[in-house]
DNA sequence: AACAGTCTTTGATTCAAATCAATGCAAAGC
DNA sequence: GCTTTGCATTGATTTGAATCAAAGACTGTT
């Protein structure tokens, strides 16, 4: 919830040797742009649980992510949260044409983001139809995700919020890291009752339920997916 | 349901005139492009629960709502319904990079589209940072709401579901025709039940108790917002 | 006007998840 | 080593919305 920044690097140690340059908005950007873009950003590191940016906030940057996990939510004025993402390194966030976010952002353990002033990053991309692509394929990208989301929400049981969840947050890290059925989670329990629209209690209650029935292995920082045909049966269901 | 077309015109009686043609994607091109434009796309018309397209069908088309109203819903495996959204005229809907829809779209009463195909759609935007600027502001705009639309149903009560609905219909009518507090409800109580992640049951039970709570009055195909503040400040909070 | 068919409303009851209330547990600090 | 602190889990109870079950109210048709 503070919002310290804690690091600061002059334009970033280049794009060419980026963790995300092969997958992320940039990716659609060649040599020349790029040499241009990268005068564009600077990279910008958060410890745990700082906020990136905030819902009231006027939307002056974008941010890339390139290392850590953030968490997107949004807060009604007594309190509730809903999150409405969870962030890995080569996602794009707070693309907006609005004047404020509308949504906050903060680092789940420590965070590196590649930041963007909002104006110059318009004027950039402005006559570059190659990244206006790219922006729209993200943010088309993030609208099937979210009405995914949706349907989780208004229509599935708590059992198959929870595995539907651990399936998808898997399946992000397969992408990223390689396959694995060990899944870490860096969200607290909180954080994940907040994703799926459900209680702290709730989530836990099952998690154990799924570990009784031999789902999954409940582990520090993480579960392990024993049976994931079964939870995967759970999300599709 | 059903899937029969019902009417066909050549070439759209020309976009000059088009009803949508000030706040579409459209008004992104100037009266050039909009010739060429013009030729790519055609007007087809729509009976009363006919299906525009369906979840499981080959994104082939994108489509621009002339008239009339529509239902984007997702269905899952088991018959459980969830609405992503109610569509007006103006609004651009199918955009996609995915191979097939991810949900299906029906009128809710006759409805007029303005349809392009896919490819010569692409092919004619590829290169036109205007028109790729408009998608991805429209783009935006809509995961913005669906964001929101996260909140409601993850986060808040029937009666304030059915509140934020009633304010969030009538707002997108006022944009459109003006100003009024009478909110016609086209799509039935199931629809209604299924975009807010609820039964018709309770939205019936919502409904008459704001009826008798006098923020609302209940009228044939639709209700009038009595307590506007009221059903604003339930909508807010 | 009467009828059928489809929605909508209302009532009674059940149930899944929320709330309330401890207890457990592990890392951080003294 | 022993507290403190902040999660996470578990148990008991409540509750808001779902489900089950009629009864009304429209709409369109004959």
């Amino acid at each position: 919830m503070k919002t310290s920044l804690v690091a600061v690097d002059f334009h970033g140690q280049g794009c060419a040797d980026c963790a995300v340059r092969g997958f992320s908005v940039c990716a659609s950007l060649d040599q020349f742009e790029m040499r241009e873009f990268e005068q564009l950003s600077r990279r910008v590191s958060f410890g745990s649980c700082e906020t990136v940016f905030a819902q009231e906030d006027t939307s002056s940057c974008f941010y890339n992510l390139l290392d850590g996990v953030m968490r997107l939510y949004k807060l009604l004025p007594d309190g509730r949260r809903q999150i409405v993402g969870f962030v890995l390194p080569g996602d794009f966030v707070g693309m907006t044409t609005e004047e404020r976010h509308g949504f906050s952002a903060d680092a789940i353990g420590p965070v590196t983001v590649c930041q963007f002033a909002k104006l110059p990053f318009g004027r950039f991309a402005e006559d570059k139809p190659n990244l206006l692509r790219r922006m729209n394929q993200l943010a088309v990208q993030e609208l099937n995700q979210a009405r995914d989301h949706m349907v989780l929400l208004g229509r599935r049981s708590a059992e198959e919020k929870v595995a539907t969840f651990l399936v998808g947050w898997r399946d992000r890290l397969v992408e990223l890291r390689g396959p694995s059925n060990i899944v870490p989670l860096p969200m607290s329990r909180q954080d994940i009752a907040d994703y799926l629209g459900l209680t702290i209690e709730t989530v836990s209650r099952t998690f154990t339920k799924l570990e009784r029935d031999g789902v999954i292995v409940i582990l520090p920082g993480g579960v392990s997916l024993r049976d994931s045909a079964r939870a995967e049966a759970l999300a599709a269901a």
